[in-house]
RNA sequence: GGCGACGUGGCGAAGCUGGCUAACGCGGCGGUCUGCAAAACCGUUAUUCGCGGGUUCGAGUCCCGCCGUCGCCUCCA
């Protein structure tokens, strides 16, 4: 492994090292969902990215700490909950727990922290507070703005100049158009509320990730992530609240995934019919999932489509017949080492890593997969492999596919029906008496249980699909 | 209009601190194995990286222009 994992950071436009903080802890927070609906296959991004981040840098053997919000106050969420006709806070709440449970099917784990706006009032009024004592913020009519010409970094994540931006958000006691709102005071149509030293309201859309990261990891973090369209305003005003506050800085590297193409045929974003995150995995197992969003780089637009899932399919089959190849090898192992497979395995090992290492390089890493995988079923075509190097191949391979959340590719397959195996031995003896009507029939009846049948040196082997 | 990103084979996608024969996967084609398949293996599938100039001994990789696609521009991951 190389020395140091580095990461393309959004506001210095370079690759930075990352390098642990107090106590050898990264810490990374990634900014969650608004919760007004369903999360669509979109909002899976980030989740995916920062979460199998995460797990890359553990591999690693750095320490992580891992927060992702819940934005459960929001316009979007009164707005929806009027449509449905339940409160704000019912619907906050139920398309919470349905965010859990659709990225919870990924099998990536959970992030360290999941802090929601609606439970960080006291922390959020707390940063307030702090900017309007330091004339950073006003009070304007039940509202609070940020005065942005008074913080002299604005625009310097987003390359924007002050000067030349317009504003168009209504805000009736603004001085200046381009101040943004920390609180907003309470509007009759709202059903809930907050008290606060400048009167009943709730908070505004940026201040929450301020007041929740700084809670959650302190000041000066590793990571801070998100998609790309969070840069703008949301990430720019993020930096201009905590930096304003604290006089230090917010965060290292800001990380940002780019977005996926969404403008297929079949679904656009103005007509709203984006395929959702529970949808599609109830189309498509979790492993295809992540394998499409993780064979392309997370700064790479990824366009969406079935055809990109079936693609990715193929490409988990690859990988479970190579695993596949090893467990068969092992009934019947060979007498020496496989060299051409001790140095493949050594190579994929060092490729995986570096370009992990490399801004998180997932589709090198793949890359590097595949190569082992090829070698893999070489030596079991070839020369046999000792059953020690089998399962010491055996291990690394399921140890990186595990840094993906794909070990489950590498999983051995349960136990096979009786019915199939009868009808098994009942091939074999057709195929013993030439019948081969007779075998193929059998064949086709196992297939229809839900097996795939494949001969191979070790004899007729059976594969769910 | 402003800011930014990107255009690599049939498809997806690396490479871009300039220099071995342009990774890797899918798909196609030919072969091996098989009774036939499937899986796997072998070979093949871009003399070329949107187009036009330039810099350089040498550029997909740097610079300029053009064409095209996309994101953001006050609450979209």
């Amino acid at each position: 492994m190389s020395e140091a994992v580095a990461i393309y950071s959004t506001l210095s436009k370079q690759k930075e090292p990352v390098t642990p903080g107090p106590e050898g802890v990264v810490r990374i927070y990634a900014c969650g969902p608004t919760v007004y609906g369903r999360v669509h296959i979109g909002n899976a991004r980030p989740y995916i990215v920062f979460s199998v981040l995460k797990r890359f840098l553990e591999r690693r053997g750095m320490r992580t700490l891992f927060v992702s919000n819940l934005t459960d106050v929001n316009d979007k969420i009164y707005v929806a909950a009027r449509e449905q006709g339940i409160s704000s806070s019912e619907l906050a709440e139920n398309c919470s727990e349905a965010y859990v449970e659709d990225t919870d099917r990924l099998g990536l784990g959970r992030p360290d922290l999941e802090p929601r706006v609606t439970e960080s009032m006291p922390e959020i009024i707390d940063v307030i507070q702090t900017l309007v004592d330091k004339g950073l913020a006003y009070a304007a009519g039940g509202d609070v703005y940020f005065r942005v010409d008074r913080f002299a970094r604005y625009g310097a994540l987003s390359g924007r100049d002050l000067d030349e931006m317009v504003s168009n958000e209504p805000g009736e006691g603004k001085e200046n158009p381009l101040d943004f709102a920390l609180w907003k005071g309470r509007k009759p149509d709202e059903d809930t509320w907050w008290e606060s030293p400048w009167g009943d309201g709730r908070p505004g859309w940026h201040i929450e990730c301020s007041a929740m990261s700084v809670t959650a990891l302190g000041r000066d973090f590793e990571i801070h992530g998100g998609g790309l369209d969070l840069a703008f305003p949301h990430h720019e005003n993020e930096i201009a609240q905590s930096e304003g506050a604290t006089d230090e800085r917010m965060a290292q590297i800001w990380m940002h995934n780019e977005m996926l193409e969404l403008s297929g045929d079949k679904m656009s974003k103005s007509v709203g019919n984006i395929a959702l995150l529970h949808e599609v995995l109830d189309e498509w197992p979790a492993e295809v999932v992540l394998a499409y969003f993780l064979r392309a780089h997370y700064r790479s637009k990824l366009p969406f489509s079935d055809a990109h899932l079936a693609d990715a399919a193929e490409v988990c089959e690859r990988i479970r017949n190579g695993a596949r190849a090893i467990d068969r090898a092992m009934g019947s192992p060979g007498e020496a080492t496989n060299p051409q497979l001790a140095r493949a395995l050594v190579a994929a090992r060092r490729d995986f890593y570096a370009a992990l290492d490399d801004d998180f390089g997932t589709p090198g890493a793949f890359a590097a997969l595949f190569d082992l995988i090829r070698a893999i079923n070489q030596a079991v075509e070839g020369d046999r492999p000792t059953a020690g190097q089998l399962q010491e191949v055996r291990r690394e391979l399921v140890e990186m596919l595990d840094v993906f959340g794909l070990a489950g590719l590498a999983k051995g397959e349960g136990a096979v029906p009786a019915e199939v195996i009868d009808l098994l031995a009942e091939r074999e003896a057709a195929r013993d008496a030439r019948d081969f009507e007779r075998a193929d029939v059998a064949r086709d009846q196992i297939l229809e249980l839900g097996f795939e049948l494949r001969d191979t040196p070790e004899g007729p082997q059976v594969y769910p699909r």
